[in-house]
DNA sequence: CCGTATCCGATGAGATACTG
DNA sequence: CAGTATCTCATCGGATACGG
């Protein structure tokens, strides 16, 4: 029953055995999802804001991808029952447990875009002939 | 512009604003990048390694994902020209830097898939009849 | 040993029209 | 307002055969 030996390298064995990184991908990766978690993290949204805050998403996507948040058990969606209609999406406690993870990766990706970028530039300038 | 008031709701916008996840997940999404990225966290592996170790992975996807990654800058791809041929990749300094990230993503996709498996058994016992 | 080339099905995702 | 339904196209990824 999995001694807690915590060498460092039995520490980074663990992740290449289970590696629940494809966990993390399978909930939160695709073109959409990322967009969605970042706007929710800060709290409640209703439809039409995610709608018309997320730009370029199709209504079929928007709602594909909250159904599958939803079954995911990442976010609720809460409907009321008035005239017009309004639905709520927010996250769960589950879905809130995220937060550290989308900020490390939406931090390595502004660094690595950054970083790209940067080399790109002197790139450019150096092979001006 | 832009105040630097560094309160939480600010940092926090910073985040959704350039939301830079998706260029997270450009670089380590799909279905085999988190395989290879996990391995060669821990050095420098052979092309055949890593087809031997990646288990149900083809010739042409690994090769098509190496080659991305290092499109990428994540990895470089060094020939030595014996016979037989060897190709050993490995992280750049640039691929190391996302060894947190890489972490952070296994740890809560672990999580995340024991909560879902322990609520699903819990269900399974009470529903029992 | 380390790949390419080719074919093909499954899935992701856009556009548009319609509904309770 | 908050969605469905349908059609279409592009990309991802698997299987197999062959090449330096």
């Amino acid at each position: 029953m999995r001694k807690e030996t915590s060498t460092n390298a039995l520490n980074e064995k663990k992740m290449i055995d289970t590696c629940g990184m494809s966990s993390s991908l399978a909930v939160i990766g695709g073109r959409w999802k990322p967009a969605i978690l970042c706007r929710l993290s800060y709290g409640t949204m209703r439809y039409g804001e995610l709608k018309k805050d997320i730009e370029g998403i199709s209504e079929r996507m928007l709602v594909a991808q909250l159904r599958e948040l939803e079954k995911d058990q990442i976010i609720t969606r809460m409907v009321f029952p008035e005239v017009p209609p309004r639905v709520e999406y927010q996250l769960t406690d589950l879905g809130r447990t995220m937060k550290t993870m989308l900020n490390t990766m939406s931090d390595w990706g502004n660094m690595y875009r950054n970083h790209i970028n940067k080399n790109q530039n002197e790139l450019a300038e150096t092979t001006i002939d």
